[in-house]
RNA sequence: GCCGCCGUAGCUCAGGGGUAGAGCGCGCCAUUGGUAAUGGCGAGGUCGGAAGUUCGAUUCUUCCCGGCGGCACCA
């Protein structure tokens, strides 16, 4: 006897063990149609699984959040099945899930390309309308390996060789298609519908490591119906018109040229805004007890060499050679021959830095420090420069010449939590002034490879979490990911298409003041170490404001908008008055226009609208007599009259933004 | 850095072995118009760069540069 427990709380009894299609029959022919799978006490299990014993069951349709997981791993293996049958000398690696599809990785000689996309497509449909059972087989592991080694399908037998000894090997089976897999799947492709796409094509290394083949990797994405599919695909096209880099040139905030790859050309306007993201800040870590320095760009490779940085991040910095015998000072490309220099040179190598942290030890290092002037946060728009591989560079999310709002906080390992926990709430409190409430914090704890004692790490890591804690932060855990010196923090923004980008970013670092010989003297008159805290909130100017771009779309909040409002007159008979309300903007600190050209109110309204100007003041002779505006918002249709002064002090408080008052 | 795709006017894109075209934008003229497209005229391109094939290359081939999407990288 085997009692099944609906999610209804309802019993059903069966005289002995039953299948999940057994079961869903049993309450209904349209249930047993709709059946996709079944969830039997929490665990997910295919339709044909065998209930032995009393369980809690819920079947799985296609209406269910389950549900998209087993369509999307089913559609990436119907469109391992469709590549198999049109390119048969293809072998088959992996095909998890990701967020909103799939991908499958392919090993095949001659890369897939777009126009294979369609042809593979078009056969994953045919498959779906062939209706193919799907069943799962265990099988024997060194039979499996066999087979697939026979097959060619050499991937797949290192996969199932990888495979821990207790677990069983489970191979499914669709047509002439047999893949390993350990499931669960629909219980036939037909089940998949429509709603797939296959939407881009990349190369990807196997087992995600550069030093092995590439493979080619075909991305999907699967929906439960075309409805659901097509609202994706909008979402998408949506996105993309916030892009940063499409926003930038279209807004006339910066550009991006050959010329300077990977640096940025910011435009007055992009500058504007870049400017008060900065004024904004410089007020908040004033405000939160940090003093800003500012330290040199070009740095002897001395310093890089104790600091460690000349080892360990050696490729990724920019190297002038110097010949110091000549007068002139010229810097010259590491490798390039310097003319003239045969004798008497006195070479020189200065890096360009990559990281303030070593500059700002040597602040701290002048003269002597007391354990009473402690923690001491040093603050730094610390202009940096990276030489990044060439396929990172993206925008201005990644750049090879970046700001900083970089700070580098000396502290006693006590005051570390503390000094945790007041940067994680300044952090937050930042976030929300720009307009993001949420954010994914990641903890990155002890790797491999690190400096330090395991008692350290120990000290290091707790004070990092239990300052999280006390800070009321959900964290995911990133094993193994922390610095060779320290644990860190990661504070992840997501852009328009949700990609992740790290913005913020909090770590701890032992190694440093030692490598440096950084010291403070103690309470008992001796020297100490300190610890440093490297720790950033919006990363990199660059990054912060290519999402803040996205985020707003453009349309930015009155305080940030590049420029506030445009006076625009209805007729030239305006003209005066129009100049007496741009005055009143100006005095009220607003960045204004005036737009007296000989154009139409529609015409001036759609202009400015496109432009994402945040504040339109309409003047015609009825403004001018009376001595108002009307206020028209952006993206809105109504407009509201106001006496002038009552407009210019309005405006003035909210462009004050978040520091008003303040 | 690796794989694939792409590079034609300021922008979006069409075209194609005989030195190029649209829309928007831009300029000029007319229009003084009450809240997201007024009308007319006009200017603007070494078709990413360098070689090669050809009588002739923007078009075909090769290499280089850059961009895009991924992968790898990301103190």
């Amino acid at each position: 006897m085997v009692a099944i427990t609906l999610p209804d709380g309802s019993e059903r009894k069966f005289d002995g063990p039953v299948t999940g299609a057994e079961l869903a029959a049993d309450i209904g022919p349209g249930l047993a149609k709709a059946a996709l799978a079944v969830r039997v006490d929490g665990a997910l299990k295919d339709l044909s699984a065998i209930i032995e014993t009393d369980s809690d069951v819920a079947i799985i349709t296609s209406k269910d959040d389950d549900a998209l997981e087993l369509l999307r791993h089913d559609c990436a293996h119907v469109m391992a099945e469709a590549v198999k049958e049109l390119y048969p000398d293809t072998q088959v690696t992996i095909g998890p899930n990701i967020e909103n599809g799939f991908f499958y990785d392919f090993a095949r000689d001659t890369p897939f390309v777009p126009d294979d996309l369609e042809k593979i497509e078009a056969r994953m449909h045919e498959i779906v309308k062939r209706d193919e059972t799907i069943t799962r087989e265990v099988w024997d592991r060194s039979d499996a390996i066999k087979f697939f080694k026979d097959a060619g399908e050499h991937y797949k037998a290192e996969i199932i060789e990888g495979i821990p000894g207790d677990e069983e090997v489970s191979l499914y089976r669709q047509g002439d298609f047999i893949d390993l897999c350990r499931g669960p799947h629909l219980p036939s492709t037909g089940k998949l519908g429509k709603a797939f796409k296959l939407t881009k094509l990349a190369g990807a290394y196997w087992r995600g490591d550069s030093n092995n083949e590439m493979l080619q990797r075909i991305y999907g994405t699967c929906w439960a119906d075309k409805k659901q599919l097509a609202e994706y695909l909008h979402m998408l096209e949506e996105a993309e018109k916030r892009d940063h880099r499409r926003l930038g040139r279209e807004m006339d905030l910066f550009h991006l040229q050959d010329v300077a790859i990977g640096s940025i050309f910011w435009h007055p306007k992009g500058w504007t805004l870049y400017r008060t993201v900065q004024e904004y800040m410089r007020k908040r870590l004033e405000d939160g007890g940090y003093v800003e320095v500012n330290t040199p760009q070009l740095v002897d490779r001395g310093l890089w060499e104790d600091s460690g940085h000349w080892e360990k991040f050696r490729e990724n910095m920019f190297v002038a050679e110097v010949d110091e015998s000549r007068g002139g000072g010229e810097t010259h490309a590491e490798g390039e021959a310097i003319p003239g220099a045969e004798k008497e040179a006195q070479t020189k190598f200065l890096a360009l830095k990559p990281m303030n942290c070593p500059c700002h030890v040597q602040i701290f290092k002048q003269g002597t420090t007391s354990y009473r002037e402690l923690p001491i946060r040093m603050a730094e728009f610390g202009s940096c420069h990276r030489y990044e591989p060439s396929g990172a560079l993206h925008g201005l999310m990644r750049v090879r010449a970046f700001t900083q709002d970089d700070a580098h906080i000396f502290c006693t390992e006590d005051q570390i939590e503390a000094e945790t926990k007041t940067f994680i709430e300044l952090l937050a409190s930042i976030y929300k002034d720009f307009g993001f409430e949420d954010f994914v914090v990641k903890f990155s704890d002890r790797p491999e490879v690190r400096a330090g004692s395991d008692d350290v790490w120990d000290r290091a890591e707790k004070a990092l979490m239990d300052a999280t804690v006390a800070a009321g932060v959900e964290l995911v855990m990133n094993p193994g990911e922390g610095a060779f010196y320290g644990p860190k923090l990661e504070f992840v923004l997501r852009d328009a298409i949700g990609r992740d980008w790290q913005c913020g970013t909090h770590q701890v670092d032992f190694v440093l003041p030692e490598r440096l010989d950084a010291s403070y003297i103690g309470e008992d008159g001796a020297k100490h170490r300190p610890v440093m805290l490297h720790r950033a909130i919006l990363g990199s100017f660059e990054r912060f404001l290519g999402i803040l771009i996205e985020h707003y779309a453009g349309k930015f909040p009155l305080w940030l908008a590049p420029l506030q409002i445009v006076v625009a007159t209805i007729t030239n008979a305006a003209d005066d008055y129009a100049a007496e309300v741009m005055e009143a903007m100006e005095e009220s600190g607003l960045r204004a226009e005036l737009d007296v050209r000989n154009e139409k109110i529609n015409y001036k309204i759609r202009e400015h609208s496109h432009a994402k100007v945040p504040v339109i003041l309409v003047v015609g002779a009825n403004e001018a007599d009376a001595g108002t505006v009307a206020m028209r918002r952006m993206g809105g249709k109504d407009q509201e009259i106001l006496a002038l002064k009552e407009a210019a002090a309005r405006l003035r408080d909210e462009a004050a933004g978040p520091l008003a008052g303040g």
